[in-house]
DNA sequence: TGCAAGTTGTAGAT
DNA sequence: ATCTACAACTTGCA
């Protein structure tokens, strides 16, 4: 049986590979756990990407000669797969991903392992969601600390040799029907279900018993979607490829100028390897002389590398800031006070069209440009209303469709100045930022369309507008669209610089302290990652 | 110990 | 478009 996780793709499967040979059926298997199925973990956009993906997938499992299609369960899969390798006689399963960074991830990787084990079920396991396998880059390590900045990843990266080629989606997969069926049944029996099929968009019981809303998607998931992005972004247009400089692109285009293929990759509905070579293809087939990482688009996907590297050889959880050896302890506001800011920051009623229109479109679409995340993780942490990044994380991993647990923590370390990044006195103001990409407010037109007829000379800051302006505009402020909820965003912010001074001194003189005490012995320095031991 | 570098700030000058 | 001041962070390497 082939148990489907993070990579719902025929294309680039070493582990579908495995599993196929010297098997006369497969069995495909989805299972969506508790967590996913909560709407407070998984909005109804990030989730209803995921189901798009499983109907793709099971379309195209059938269109391989998987008569039964993809399996679709709920429960819990140290529950579950028992119960399936029991009733199916199943002789070995594969699981296209155990090297997914998140502890909860890992702990359900090998518990599940083990239960093969103790059910002489064979287990095959084909890394898959890397350019490189996590076992590589520790052997490339020797010892060595995990870097924490790209030159060091371009480094490790570099010794880590050429990335794999993908392999061809199969063209056939086993399925013996007689003995498919009579599997699928025995399944139904022992699960006490009447039907194992992918839930479709119509199922109106199927999302009332979720509790959730039906959502039409602006990208939409699976894999024949995710190859045609990447046909379309980087196949068929290698000049722009080997241009891309991702600083220079906006954040607020009515159109995206990046390539949103990370609700893909991250999904496994595209392998990263054949994203890396269709990268690696379109520069070399440009005229010019390729943009080189950290800013070219190869550079993007050496990011997402470089954040797993970090989230899996660090034992502590990154997604907090207590107990994490990465981040600055900062004394973040959660009073009353904050805890109503923290809430119209997630709304989108802060007042500030730029922020709000991006968290409108965060909350919409599912995915924002990555510059738009800076101004908004800004905004909510360091910037201006001054509450954890931890806050933020849990709204984005529950609101984007490329969520995912590495990236988002570090990200939201490295713009919240908890790690990664310290220059905090550059702050994104939420005026001027957006002005330098979209001076006329197209952008923030669409996403807060009660805005939409302000002259554009006030639509960053629609409070400055006189009384007859907003009367002509037929918004008037404080009333059709909220009040500035932070009044002076420049005294502010400074303020706010201030606090993170305070905490880098106390750090500082901590690490004093602490090197005083340990004087004559090595010291390790603060913020080093251990290496992860091999259980 | 010192200095350069760090994907992606702002405001104001030229 | 490219410069500077702002006030000055940390890490890595020599």
């Amino acid at each position: 049986m082939m148990w489907f996780r993070k990579s719902l793709r025929l294309h680039d499967n070493p582990t579908l590979k495995a599993c196929m040979e010297n098997a006369d059926t497969v069995l495909p298997v989805f299972i969506l756990d508790k967590w996913h199925s909560n709407p407070q973990n998984v909005g109804d956009v990030r989730f209803e990407f995921i189901m798009q993906s499983l109907r793709n997938l099971d379309e195209n499992l059938r269109k391989s000669g998987i008569k039964s299609g993809l399996i679709f369960v709920r429960g819990e899969p140290e529950k579950v797969l028992p119960k399936i390798w029991d009733a199916a006689e199943i002789k070995a399963i594969g699981f296209d991903d155990s090297e997914e960074p998140e502890k909860h991830c890992r702990q359900i990787d090998e518990d599940v392992t083990e239960l093969a084990h103790k059910a002489n079920v064979e287990v095959h396991n084909e890394p898959a969601h890397w350019m490189h396998p996590p076992g590589l880059y520790e052997q490339r390590l020797n010892g060595g600390d995990v870097p924490t900045n790209m030159s060091g990843f371009e480094t490790l990266f570099s010794r880590c040799g050429d990335v794999r080629k993908p392999i061809d989606a199969p063209s056939k997969i086993p399925f013996a029907e007689d003995e498919g069926r009579k599997a699928i049944d025995a399944i139904k029996d022992k699960l006490k279900v009447k039907d194992l099929q992918v839930p479709k968009e119509s199922d109106e019981t199927f999302y009332k018993n979720m509790n959730r809303e039906r959502r039409k998607l602006r990208f939409p998931g699976g894999e024949d979607e995710a190859l045609k992005r990447l046909k379309k972004v980087i196949e068929d247009q290698p000049e722009w490829v080997a241009k891309f400089e991702k600083p220079k692109t906006a954040p607020n285009g009515i159109e995206p100028q990046t390539t949103v293929i990370s609700p893909y990759l991250n999904s496994g509905c595209l392998s990263f390897r054949r994203a890396w070579h269709a990268v690696k293809k379109a520069e070399k087939e440009a005229k010019g002389k390729p943009t080189q990482p950290p800013i070219s688009l190869a550079g993007q996907l050496l990011w997402r590398e470089h954040w797993y590297t970090i989230g899996w050889f660090t034992d502590e959880d990154i997604s907090k800031m207590r107990g994490n050896p990465l981040a600055r302890q900062i004394p973040w506001d959660w009073d009353d006070q904050a805890k109503e800011l923290f809430e119209k920051w997630e709304k989108g009623q802060t007042g500030y069209p730029f922020v709000d229109a991006i968290m409108t479109q965060l909350r919409e679409e599912g995915w924002i440009h990555h510059l738009a995340r800076h101004m908004v993780a800004c905004f909510l942490t360091r910037g201006d209303i001054f509450v954890s990044w931890e806050k933020g994380f849990e709204v984005f991993d529950r609101l984007l469709i490329d969520a995912d647990w590495s990236v988002n923590s570090c990200n939201w370390m490295w713009l919240s100045c908890s790690a990664f990044f310290y220059q905090y006195f550059r702050c994104y103001s939420p005026i001027a930022f957006g002005k330098k990409t979209d001076a006329n407010g197209d952008y923030i037109r669409k996403y807060v369309p009660v805005l939409k007829n302000f002259p554009a000379k006030y639509i960053y800051e629609p409070w400055k507008a006189p009384q007859d302006v907003q009367e002509k505009a037929k918004c008037i402020i404080g009333k059709d669209y909220p009040d500035r909820i932070i009044e002076d965003h420049t005294a502010t912010s400074k303020e706010n610089m201030n606090r993170i001074k305070e905490a880098y001194d106390k750090h500082k003189q901590e690490q004093q302290e602490a090197n005083g005490k340990k004087r004559g012995s090595k010291t390790s320095g603060g913020g080093s990652i251990k290496k992860k031991q091999k259980s």
